[in-house]
DNA sequence: TGCTCAATTGAGCAAGCGCTCAATTTAAAG
DNA sequence: CTTTAAATTGAGCGCTTGCTCAATTGAGCA
């Protein structure tokens, strides 16, 4: 194999890991798997990494882009056309390896130092994202959330458990249904003002007439 | 070992097996766990079953005994009564191991058809249970709920979210947090009819002294 | 009492895992 | 060109896993 310096080297190995991790999944993916698809013996690759802190770093480095282009990468539209767009597309198949990660990694973290200190710095990254999008909609006066902190917390733990239940084969909720789930919850949350108005004139009304 | 007939043996063997998930979890666990803490051969687990069988009907049976526990066990108090209770003790650390294989299930269902089996099995019954209830409140006019197999979905995806989170070593959300979280999201799916309307005068009045 | 067949044993197989290490190769410094 | 240190190799070690199978044991029946 061409002789790379050690950084490049570095950089391939967790490149190449994050798209085992992709096919695979954390559980199944091995050493082997990565050092093949490289195309470069078991050996070098255990020079550069151990298993665990290399599995944790490729892990990471998906999540982390994953959600630069979910939150950050449009940060010019309004928050509330953001938020709709990220409901209807989190559970598109193409993000199914993704949450499988992430729901492995719930599991695996406990028992893996490495992964679980990962997981916990992108648990927080994609909560302070989530908080900051509801309060950037609170300044646009799209919604009005009293409690963006706890509000991105709930949507997000809700979303890992609706991608769980999506992700099973046989699964008996559909992609459609978490969307629509999801987005109940998004409204619980995140009610525009103008429609919670309107929705109490409503039941107002309704009263009247009984 | 003294000997049994086979009915009696499978007993033995699937609670033991359950008790060395609830110990291991369902990754690390093994079928030597099994054989030894029973105190029998190897050989004679597997003239029974095979771990992935095993693992699967353990899982279930420990489930279906928490859900009754939680959900049916006292089917005299008003539906809101039972809810409450629920929430207030469902991520106390005497049921950590359990969330803990539910997390694990959402992973190895996936490769272990029985498991996911079990899983799905498991699911339906959570959710109708859960179903269940809600409407139960809606017949005792404790709250009024326009969508209870909906909410029931949500909820249980949100409490399995919530408990991957709470679960973690380290992590930043206490269990004082998980319950007040899933508070929340019980009083968005399930509002009591009198709060609501308390609640609609309040901002009327709000309005009209500003 | 002897027979029978199912229950039970436990050494060990085959496979997979992360990782080691002595040996080899090669880019770069002197 | 020579030297040197670092990159690279790959056979294989040590361990764990689920599971097999020939051999052994014992309860129930004639």
């Amino acid at each position: 194999m061409r002789r790379k310096s050690a950084a490049d080297r570095r950089e391939d190995i967790i490149g190449a890991a994050a798209q085992v991790l992709l096919d695979r999944g954390l559980l199944a993916a091995t050493t082997r798997d990565v050092a093949e698809r490289l195309g470069m013996s078991s050996g070098l690759l255990n020079h550069y990494f151990n298993w665990s802190e290399l599995r944790s770093l490729a892990f990471g480095r998906l999540v982390d882009a994953d959600r630069s282009r979910a939150l950050s990468s449009h940060n010019h539209e309004p928050a509330d056309v953001v938020l709709a767009a990220f409901v209807q597309t989190c559970f598109a198949p193409e993000y199914d390896a993704l949450w499988r990660l992430w729901i492995e990694a719930m599991d695996l973290g406990r028992s893996d130092a490495n992964l679980g200190a990962q997981l916990r710095r992108c648990d927080l990254a994609w909560h302070q994202g989530f908080a900051d999008l509801i309060r950037r909609g609170n300044g646009e006066r799209v919604w009005r959330c009293n409690d963006a902190d706890g509000a991105a917390l709930r949507l997000i733990a809700l979303i890992s458990g609706l991608a769980g239940l999506t992700l099973m084969p046989n699964a008996h909720v559909s992609r459609q249904d978490a969307i629509r789930h999801l987005g109940v919850a998004v409204r619980y949350e995140c009610a525009a003002p103008v429609q919670q108005a309107a929705r109490r004139r409503l039941s107002r009304a309704k009263r009247a007439t009984k």
